[in-house]
DNA sequence: ACATGCCATTGCAATATGCGCAACACATGC
DNA sequence: GCATGTGTTGCGCATATTGCAATGGCATGT
């Protein structure tokens, strides 16, 4: 392990929360500010980092260039991208994609309701995988293995007072997804926000995806959001369809 | 300069492109394999790279994260996305904003038209300075050193026969945007898109960003997208505004 | 105008780290 | 069974990285 690959990543990781001054960045890096600059004059050179007028460091362009060419180079955007328009075109409520990515659900498309008011979801961040429609719908056509596996790495954190919180209760509704074929949140990441997920498999029929359909529950409850379940399977068997 | 820190980003830019073998790595780097596999290792530690099941190496989700994480720190963003929906409910066309960041002009939000029809701008890049509406916008309103001092790091590639390829081309249509106020993307960048936009200034008047209504000539041909520049002006001031 | 303190930066020598090499383990193909 | 290629690790060494001291610039206070 290269620690001096560690330090420059730390310092990235610094900035990302906010601009930094050479000072803070030496701190954080317990090293001397002679060792800090140069590792952010090597970030700046290219791009990972940049120099805020104030003399403040920042995270550079370049990252997120790179970020947003990852994200398109994952498999399902372009090709889930017209499915989840015409399903939002449809029903005027918060669609989310999220794709399985190593150990992690990511949220990697999505597209706001034209209820204007914004969901906590953003693309590129994880989405919690026991209180989460996606992630529970994900969660549940996994192996034995590696849900264990996945799951080892996760605390059951009670967000609301609906979070399942224990391994007992979560395995109980992952067989009940298993067996209805969708998922829901119902008030267990945010109190107010409700949703209905599916899973998106590939065509060996491993899991990939999943999709959404999210609503604050004052504007759609639950029990409106599955009467689209139909609609919102028949959209992730069309994009898994495409996957060839 | 780090020559260790470098290596690592030249990993990250080589992964971006498409997940690539520890053989693949070394060459890009012209070092051994086993120096390659210790950097991946602590970028693979961090998050910033991950390893496939079939042994290949990617891009990892933090870096995505962060870079979210940073598109999200820039001002602009959470506090333009309500006025960027409201225009883009009042028009239905592609809705663009772009800020100026360092040296480069970045999209850092977009709304898609009800058309169905993808457009070239992604989230993370930058755009064209000179043969695009947002570009032209921010360049309009620089003092004359910046200007110049950013311009002097662009070629001006014709991309299509209407892009303006030479400075004084390039200074007379600015001076028309200084005095009208909006500039457009008259087929600059390709041949059947065009835009209006409009520069959005900070509290102590600095130019920080523009904004776009983007369509195919097809659907919305320039004429057409002039008619809408009040509402388009009116959002960037309603935008500078609750800059403060 | 001057003194002071703070911050950013650089040259240099010491050393801690990153590096390549050799060897090993494993998978694959013949 | 053998050859080949790839991924991986331990180890010794060369060098790249590091901290220190010095320098310069800038802001602040008197």
């Amino acid at each position: 392990m290269s620690q001096t690959v560690q330090r420059a990543i730390l310092i990235i990781e610094s900035l990302a929360a906010r601009p930094r001054t050479l000072g803070e960045v030496a701190d954080i890096l317990g090293v001397h500010r002679s060792t800090a600059l140069r590792l952010l004059q090597t970030l700046e050179a290219s791009g990972f980092a940049r120099r805020l007028g104030d003399g403040r460091h920042a995270v550079g362009t370049r990252l997120i260039a790179i970020a947003q060419q990852t994200l398109e180079t994952l498999d399902l955007r372009p090709l889930a991208s017209p499915h989840l328009r015409a399903l939002h075109g449809r029903h005027g409520h918060t669609i989310h994609l999220a794709q399985l990515i190593g150990d992690e659900v990511i949220y990697v498309d999505k597209l706001e309701s034209t209820e204007g008011v914004r969901m906590y979801s953003r693309i590129g961040r994880p989405a919690s995988l026991h209180a989460s429609g996606v992630g529970k719908a994900i969660l549940s056509c996994l192996p034995a293995g590696r849900l264990d596996e996945l799951l080892s790495g996760v605390e059951l954190t009670a967000h609301t007072a609906n979070t399942l919180s224990t391994r007992q209760a979560l395995d109980a509704e992952l067989a009940t997804i298993r067996e209805r074929g969708w998922a829901v949140d119902d008030g267990e990441f945010e109190d107010f926000t409700n949703c209905v997920a599916a899973p998106v498999r590939n065509s060996t029929g491993d899991i990939v995806a999943a999709l959404s359909i999210t609503s604050l529950r004052v504007i759609a409850p639950l029990t409106e959001l599955v009467d689209l379940v139909p609609d919102l399977l028949a959209t992730a068997r069309a994009i898994s369809r495409e996957l060839g």
